[in-house]
DNA sequence: CGGAATCCATAGTGATACTG
DNA sequence: CAGTATCACTATGGATTCCG
């Protein structure tokens, strides 16, 4: 099962992937338009990113000739993620910065066994 | 939004951490059980993930004196993660794989403008 | 047992220039 | 407009050695 999750967090590992993401959830953007929706990345950057998530299915490719331009859109296979990716995004806003305080261990270990969440 | 997806995400950027992250949300785990049931991690390396995850409050460490050893265990932070890591794994395994086809460019020009999916 | 310190290989990112 | 090609830099991962 952790295999599954290393696999889906790899294909958004890429630094600009996530906010491409967002964006192309929203709406089809032009290859200019994403380059100024994401102001700090060099175009280089942008078609790398691009190419690894055209590759994963997440995002389609197309081109047309007039006016010539490259536009591009998620997948269904990507839209479905929003609300994973939407709950990850809750679980910052609620927990990220929080630091729980450990309680004593003597009185800790007595119920140390947990049983698992899912994931496991 | 998005700048919390890439929070969350970062925390468990590092190569082993979602392994670990998974081992804990089971049970207490000594140092040596984590080397054993991860075979291929080095020594430096599971003491740096441990390091980062327990900087970002992801996992608690305790030392005992006796017997000598270093217990670690997921806080309620981590563990309110499992589901959404669940669903990461879901995902992967219902469309990880998939490569959907892009329909003709022109009749799918007219219904391409979508609504947002709630994370950005 | 559970580290820390050092060094090195590789991958990821980025700046720049050039092209169909 | 939307790329590709180089090169440089940085972050990450890993092998090895030593330590309380």
């Amino acid at each position: 099962m952790h295999e599954e999750m290393r696999r889906a967090f790899s294909l958004f590992s890429g630094k600009w992937k996530l906010e491409v993401r967002r964006l192309l959830n929203q709406r089809i953007y032009r290859f200019v338009e994403l380059r100024k929706a994401i102001s700090d990345i060099t175009q280089h950057m942008l078609t790398a990113q691009l190419r690894e998530l055209e590759n994963d299915s997440l995002i389609w490719r197309t081109v047309f000739a007039e006016p010539p331009r490259v536009e591009y859109e998620t997948t269904p296979k990507a839209i479905v993620l929003g609300p994973t990716m939407a709950a990850l995004a809750t679980w910052w806003s609620e927990y990220g910065k929080s630091v729980p305080v450990k309680p004593n261990p003597r009185w800790r270990k007595a119920n140390s066994i947990r049983k698992g969440d899912g994931t496991g």
